[in-house]
DNA sequence: ACGTGTGAATTAGTTCACAGCT
DNA sequence: AGCTGTGAACTAATTCACACGT
């Protein structure tokens, strides 16, 4: 029985893409005052199997008992540290267009213990405005502002054809992990992570879906 | 030979989710004046393996030629339909926030075909104001309005707990495609489609891959 | 009896490698 | 020779079903 040690290795992806709904599940539980809950129950709640969700949890640890179940608060504590949120992350935003904008003021952040502490654009006319709580630098400035706030994640949202530019800047400037909002592919160094939402593309899938899903197979 | 005809089955989902990224990189090789492309190269602009793409392809219809390669006009006329995005959708926005401002006025939905042509809220101080070229309705019109403009797609951009009520006015109404940006999960008759982009969930899984990347296997 | 944790079986997705067409 | 389309092999993900701990 391990229990609650560290991650010793990696999540398989698509137990990691389901990661964060369990804990948002598990936070709901624990705010509900439910102390134990089985793979029955949790599942039931997330419309999946209970054998996906008993899956899932033991690429963690071995972190129920059986006859019993999970405990809620344990079960909080080991998704949280297994998704990297016991710790505040300082993200910055660069692309100051309506959807940077957006991302600035976006309340959601904080649930996930994440921190939106700078916008970068090129627009003197943007430049040295706040952004709700956010203020916005000159993107020039952005390695020497990125050590003073230790910036660690950047939210790209800028347009196309400054995509990977923008990636480069933040790689340089020693940040880990970007967030792509831009539909073009960014490269980046191989000890730098990348994840992508790209609107258009999800849109594309549900025309394909809304069209076609009647079809058999 | 198949060639050129309607979709006969459903895309696998994985392949789906690849097929944005491809008719998009052919709108570049068609621009671009190519007319004919291998496997080998195609994969390479896309950074996967030429088997791969081949695989794809494969399940659309017989649609290279051996020896020769795929051309692009017809690859991209596939892909175009395959997606649906022969017609121009009509798109609603629900939820006047900063996101749903943003999603508003974004300009990439025009190369999908895509057009936003209403925004609702609840909020009497927006009802009736326009937000770029998008006119703001009240909610409680949505039925209405909906028919009127030919609403086909809802993106819910609301606060949580008003998520499920935002998806029941939409299916209501007839719609049969949502685009989810709330994190919680709508519940939808089983006619309609729903794709979900959650920005939070993205962001933590990009905190794990920070932190455990480095782990073995 | 309850419910976890996990081998075994199944299903889905990817890659290999090559027959066959140009 | 060049390149597609696809069986066969392989790898990953899911589900089944039950031994075992509580």
């Amino acid at each position: 029985m391990l229990t609650k040690g560290a991650l010793r290795r990696r999540l398989p992806p698509e137990t990691l893409s389901r990661l964060p709904a369990y804990r948002k599940q598990l936070s709901v539980l624990a705010a509900e005052g439910t102390e134990v809950v089985s793979s029955k129950e949790l599942a039931r709640r997330l419309s999946i199997s209970d054998a996906q969700l008993r899956r899932d949890l033991s690429y963690m640890a071995l972190l129920g008992r059986r006859g019993l179940g999970y405990e809620v608060e344990t079960l909080l504590e080991i998704t949280t540290r297994g998704l990297g949120l016991d710790k505040t992350w300082a993200l910055a935003v660069i692309g100051g267009g309506s959807l940077g904008t957006a991302l600035a003021r976006y309340p959601g952040f904080a649930k996930s213990n994440m921190e939106v502490k700078a916008l970068f654009d090129v627009d003197p006319g943007k430049i040295g405005k706040m952004i709700g709580q956010v203020p916005v630098y000159d993107l020039a400035r952005f390695p020497e502002v990125a050590s003073q706030l230790g910036l660690e994640i950047a939210i790209l949202t800028v347009p196309e054809d400054q995509a990977q530019r923008a990636a480069d800047v933040a790689t340089m400037a020693g940040l880990k992990g970007l967030l792509n909002f831009t539909s073009v592919f960014v490269s980046v160094p191989p000890d730098v992570k990348v994840r992508s939402v790209d609107i258009t593309s999800e849109l594309q899938q549900l025309t394909h879906l809304m069209r076609f899903e009647a079809l058999p197979l």
